[in-house]
RNA sequence: UCCAGAGUAGCUCAAUGGUAGAGCAGCCGGCUGUUAACCGGCGGGUUACAGGUUCGAGCCCUGUCUCUGGAGCCA
């Protein structure tokens, strides 16, 4: 019976007879014995493998090379020098899996960009390891967040005829050969049909029908961004409230970045422990600093005021009615209030038809929470709930109805204020390893022209 | 898509326009408790690709491809 490593090593007490399995992630000889080290992923730290000479299986041990996979059974004892507190005394080993002198996988360091070209094989290394495990561990801790609210989990579409008003540039879903526009009706589903960009307009149907709910899903856009903040697949996580205003919203988004924080501080200390060293040396700082601090909170029209009397030159000029710029965004939050910021209320023109007016009746209530180092990690907003400032928003976006006719119903039958926020789960776990790079932190990255894996 | 930078051994990197090298990895050997073990030895190259300049190009020029950083779009 296997036993996982993480439970070796957070044994309380030496064991008679164990059986660890995993690959070899180093071997070092001496005469007559030689030490093992293990790796199974269940948890960043190896355990130690002691072989003598003649154990049964020791013969092998010239193919247990770093990246072969293996089984080692034998007592668990105290590890009689520093390092670790236990180690595994083989009585016996088994080579599983051997590998060749072309496992590209060293015990060195390599850098990002090589482990990209092996991403099925970088798993196996310590940071993409503790990567993917802090990924699981927070997609529990979104459901736990929601679930614990009383949020119900709804599977909006992914393929959806719906645009949710440019949200960006979609892929198209076909099973028509050659000209793919001429007869559409002809399609599948007889009309033209994308993978998703949101599914904020479905999940807002169902906010209106079971109060509260969130999505946790995968969404695509096809745009040509080559950044270290974009793919192409993503996965987002949109809660949406029904009899829920702007301040709740942003109460929400706030409460639950602070939650993930916390969250990832509890249950993933080791892992965290290895980003804080080799990756970004201020992620426990920062952190601690989300979780114990209140977010600030800034109108757009304050924020620009803001920018004006910094006194910085910035590349992109700052005037009301245009958008924040990234530069703009990371003077706010990294530099101006050194802590995440929510900025709202932004002008009519800058933002999606389905955000309610204001009574100024030149801005609408929107919310962008910015945090250091990545910039926006959540769009929300209060949904305009009137019907017929909704339909004079369409108008004013140039946007057509009867396009969105079930959408326009929820205003029709019973409307009820409601509001949402879109999170990239991506661009939360990089803020929350201090890893830099999208690319990292999703297992196969879908980004223009790479589709490898 | 735009701007900038970079492509040399499996990996990380050297190499004034003049015989392509080191460390690590791999293989062989040594070492009685190692910790990215250590010590000795061996093999390993279409210098991203295609042209051009030159007596001679890894190095200079042109084009292409890929990657990285920044920007736009956004989450």
């Amino acid at each position: 019976m296997r036993t996982l490593i993480k439970h070796l090593l957070a044994s309380t007490e030496p064991r008679e007879a164990v059986t660890a399995k995993g690959w070899v992630r180093t071997r070092r000889d001496s005469k007559g014995f030689s030490f093992l080290e293990i790796n199974d992923g269940s948890c960043l730290a190896n355990l130690q493998v002691v072989v003598d000479a003649g154990t049964p299986g020791a013969d092998q041990l010239a193919h247990l090379n770093t990246g072969a996979s293996v089984a080692v059974e034998g007592p668990l004892v105290a590890s009689p020098a520093a390092g670790q507190k236990w180690e595994l005394r083989a009585r016996r080993v088994e080579l599983v899996g051997a590998t060749d002198s072309s496992y590209p996988l060293q015990k060195k360091g390599h850098t990002a960009e090589f482990l990209r070209t092996i991403a099925h094989l970088r798993p196996r290394s310590n940071l993409y390891g503790a990567v993917f495990r802090v990924r699981s561990r927070l997609a529990y801790a979104v459901h736990q967040f929601f679930q614990e609210r009383d949020f119900v989990y709804v599977h909006t579409p992914i393929i959806t005829a719906s645009d949710c008003e440019g949200a960006g540039e979609m892929f198209r879903v076909t099973t028509l050969k050659g000209n793919i526009d001429e007869k559409p009706e002809a399609d599948f589903f007889g009309k033209r049909t994308y993978l998703t960009v949101s599914g904020q307009l479905e999940g807002e149907t169902f906010a209106c029908a079971l109060s509260n709910i969130y999505t946790f899903g995968p969404t695509f856009r096809a745009e040509n961004s080559n950044t270290a903040r974009h793919a192409a697949e993503f996965w987002m996580i949109e809660p949406e409230m029904a009899f829920c205003d702007l301040q709740g919203d942003m109460d929400l988004g706030e409460e639950f970045i602070k939650a993930m924080a916390r969250h990832a501080l509890e249950h993933c200390a080791e892992d965290l422990a290895l980003f804080g060293k080799f990756v970004d040396k201020a992620l426990h700082e920062r952190l601690r600093f989300v979780v114990e601090r209140p977010f600030v909170r800034v109108p757009y029209t304050e924020a620009i005021e803001i920018l004006r009397q910094s006194g910085r030159k910035f590349e992109y000029p700052v005037d009301y009615g245009l958008n924040l710029q990234s530069e703009h965004e990371r003077f706010l939050t990294e530099e101006h209030f050194k802590a995440p910021v929510t900025v709202y209320n932004y002008p009519r023109e800058i933002k999606p038809f389905y955000m309610r007016l204001n009574d100024d009746g030149k801005t609408v209530t929107a919310m962008d929470v910015l945090v250091p180092g990545i910039g926006e990690v959540i769009g929300g907003a209060q949904r305009e709930e009137r019907l017929e400032q909704l339909l004079d928003n369409m108008k004013f976006h140039k946007l057509a109805p009867e396009d969105y006719w079930w959408y326009v119903d929820l205003r029709r039958y019973g409307t009820v204020p409601h509001a949402g926020f879109g999170l990239g789960f991506e661009r939360l776990l990089m803020f929350l390893t201090g890893v830099s790079n999208i690319r990292d932190v999703i297992p196969f990255a879908r980004t223009p022209g790479n589709a490898e894996f």
